[in-house]
DNA sequence: CCCATGATACTCT
DNA sequence: GAGTATCATGGGG
């Protein structure tokens, strides 16, 4: 039987909306730590307003224009770090936002990247978090996830167990259904499931 | 359980 | 100078 497969970069190098619900499922491996992936969000620099590179190239965002199959590190609310993977062709700067998963190889490690946190279903839930149970980190911005130092491993969820919804804090471009995750997954329930119910007065 | 708020520093205009 | 692809905590139900 097949061992798992490390996804080429092929894979990462078309549309952003096509990768995005097939990396649900996929493992995120750096040393010793393994992560499956429950959560996704989609981001398409050019047409999207909620994107870092939706203004075009700056310093930051050098990373998403280029090629396919890298990681992109970015910096946030003044002490998060969140991690992407790079999609599409170079020049362009698509990415999918690597939201939440599970510890599936590592747990040790993994815990003691987290201090303090006792439920292990909390330790990869929310984009910083799963950088740092990773033990991810700025200077991994950049990196190829072919053949590196992370790699992700082929695996596909049940299809039938994906559900859409909009993205988690973005304030712009909102109701694009752009966040991809796996139906009652406990690494993801908690965290803003897409069901709220809306506010009917206009305000 | 759910919601509201403060912390904190980098990035772009 | 304003905004931010967030998290942990604390209070109320």
């Amino acid at each position: 039987m097949a061992r798992s497969e490390v996804l080429p970069r092929s894979f990462f190098d078309r549309p952003v909306l096509d990768v995005a619900p097939e990396l649900l499922g996929a493992v995120v491996v750096h040393g010793p730590v393994a992560l499956r992936l429950t959560e996704v969000e989609a981001y398409d620099g050019a047409n999207d307003p909620a994107s870092h590179a939706y203004r075009g190239l700056t310093p930051r965002t050098t990373v998403m224009f280029g090629p396919a199959g890298h990681l992109y590190v970015y910096f946030t609310y003044g002490m998060h770090y969140c991690a992407n993977l790079v999609c599409g062709p170079d020049g362009t700067a698509a990415a999918v936002l690597l939201r939440a998963g599970e510890v599936v190889e590592g747990l040790d490690v993994a815990r003691t990247h987290r201090p303090g946190v006792t439920k292990d279903s909390v330790l990869a839930r929310g984009p910083a978090n799963l950088v740092r149970a990773l033990g991810l980190g700025p200077h991994h911005n950049g990196i190829d996830v072919i053949g590196g130092d992370v790699q992700v491993r082929r695996a596909a969820a049940d299809p039938g167990e994906i559900r859409t919804g909009p993205r988690v804090g973005v304030s712009t471009g909102a109701t694009r259904p752009w966040r991809f995750w796996i139906a009652g997954d406990p690494t993801v329930s908690a965290y803003r499931p897409g069901t709220r119910k809306p506010r009917s007065t206009a305000r």
